[in-house]
DNA sequence: GATGAATGAGGCTTCATTCAT
DNA sequence: CATGAATGAAGCCTCATTCAT
């Protein structure tokens, strides 16, 4: 019995070096660049033994892809809609997103070629689509409160939720280097000057000033 | 002579259409699964006479991501950075970067995959960044003229152009679908919103109505 | 473990018969008409599995030329440049080195190939024409020593060598047709009349009598 | 009709140049390795006219390998079987044929090809070997007569005529470098020493000492 | 006759998947 | 369960030959 258990974490240890190891090769060398032999070789893993963890390689690429969802939405959805002041929530709210996206360079590489390619990977893009509908409709929620409370401007919540939604998606597309989290922290204001704040209006000039030198790219 | 003119003709319209038909293809199923044969079925010629115009697969993709480039910067960098009235030149600006996304849906799609997998695609993606640093430095002009005469709020305008440009980017990876110019022009409010445009605070509420449903993706 | 090496064993069996179907297709076929293809079926194995054992065309084409040079090099250095009766260790060599040279036909044919293209097969040309400086060396030894005591008449001992090597590759040229050992041998009279042997004088005539009819080519 | 002449002598001169080329190009790169296209580079020639002068490669190839061979093999029949002093013949003929061999460095390379795969370039061979069933013949012809006056051993003078034949081969094989006839004309006293002269006896060492240095190749 | 674009057969090589050990 | 050899489908590319201009 204590054997079995032990048995089963070691195998559970061996699948999670592969799908971490499929994540990082899958997202820098992309699909088909991405060998089975590869992953078997940074797993540290024999060639064959890829296959008992995961039947195929397009089952591989979808754990890879689908897997880290989870925690990642937990993240994104880490908010109170409900929150009385709106704009304070969406302050926290925007910091956290954006140290989220700073850390997961790898990972969300990945998911932007999901989104660049969906046709090709349709089912994890509708995966990913549907936390991106749920992620916008919640904030849409937050929105439409502060724009009742004066907080932030009006404007379509929808459509603001998802400008924002495309702002980190496109940060972590531009920024390609190791650029580091306090870097990031830049692109706070502007994420957040898209919704209009209006008590916001002064300091937004203290907030934007860089806290690192925009490396020339 | 003439014969000769029309024979070189002929072969520009099918080294175009080539081109054409990769880019499609190339932006729709990524460079792997792109092959040569579909390329010349897609463009109704043989497989071989694809490399009578490429010497390779590697050189039509190159040719697939840079070519276009030109054309597009030149819209992209269509803006007066010493116009009298900043913000209305931005305004202008961002209405006609709009339009150019809406529009150039397939070719940016592309784009997209290059940037997300820049260490494969080493030397088109060399090529896009120089003309990404070359249209933030002349936005970033625009920006602290607009911020001197008190039109737009202050902030680091290499940052603040930097964000714009992601955010064009990102709504251009995250609206998969084929969506209509109208749609697209929602999102230039908040696009605008970015740079923190002074006088501009009362309009957004009126301009950020949305003037076509955002269909359920 | 006995289980692994049986596996070894048949592997390398495997991989022997490929190399010698190989040697046999390159020579009669050439390199680019030897398709890995047909090395395959000559083998008994697939088409894949070829490059299980040889990483590619190339590789299993310089091991085909390669791989028999010891054992071949071996019989041809088996003499002693020391010897007393240096004619006598002469002409035991001659017959030694014909023999060899009746019996390796086809792989001495795939020598030709790469002799006579040496600036197409550079690498595999070097280390066969180490091999032939080794060789010519060696037997230089033995005939200054032969010269010495006046057994054959002065000459220069490489160039007598380097002739000697010529006219055994020449025969092994020339030769075509399957050819038993017997009438090569007919030639070895020939090939120690190169060293002009000066006891040797009379016997020539009687040695030179052919033992099979010279079958007309 | 002046105009039609010198139309034809321009075919002839270019048909000429294209043969040169290919010769050159089969003998260093094989048949295979030599494409049409390279043949027409090297002469010059735009790509579709080779076709116009030759209906294929494999043609072209034939005319390679068989037209020069009435030159050379008038040069190589050039001496008198009949002739009084039979031992004095066959110095000039052995002369004559090292100087021929040591020139043609480039069209016997492509001689050697042929030969080293006769399978695969049946028809050229027979034509070759046709030749060179001739040449032995003739010389069998004039060594029998030396040797009927005493001037040189008795041997099997078909096999006699057959070693030399090879060994001229073999030397053409072996001299890689670009060697220039001097050095050829060392080999001539051991090309000699084969038929076994008997006058020739003393000689030897004196003719046998390197007119050159033994390059290490 | 000269040119070079068009064609497609065929070669090498890669790699996901299967399966015997 | 682990391993890695066996397989063959599929892709890129070359090149002899054809043919329209």
């Amino acid at each position: 019995m204590a054997i079995s258990k032990n048995q089963h974490l070691k195998m559970q240890e061996k699948r999670d070096r592969i799908l971490e190891k499929a994540i990082s090769l899958f997202s820098e060398q992309g699909y088909n660049d991405t060998t089975i032999s590869k992953v078997a070789k940074a797993s540290g893993i024999s060639f064959g033994s890829v296959f008992t963890y995961f039947p195929s390689k397009e089952d591989l690429f979808h754990s890879a892809v689908i897997e880290p969802i989870e925690e990642i939405n937990s993240i994104m959805l880490d908010f109170n809609p409900e929150a009385e002041d709106s704009l304070n929530e969406l302050k926290i709210m925007v910091n956290s997103h954006i140290n989220l996206f700073a850390k997961l360079s790898t990972y969300l590489q990945l998911v932007v070629q999901v989104i660049g390619q969906h046709s090709r990977f349709k089912d994890q893009f509708d995966e990913l689509n549907f936390f991106h509908n749920e992620f916008c409709s919640k904030l849409a929620l937050l929105l439409e409160k502060g724009q009742k409370k004066g907080q932030i401007r009006e404007s379509d919540p929808i459509f603001a939720a998802s400008a924002y939604f495309s702002l980190l998606m496109g940060l972590r597309l531009t920024m390609t280097d190791e650029i580091d989290e306090k870097f990031w922290g830049n692109f706070a204001p502007f994420a957040l000057q898209l919704f209009g704040p209006i008590s916001y209006t002064k300091s937004i000039s203290r907030l934007a000033k860089p806290k690192a030198a925009y490396s020339n790219r």
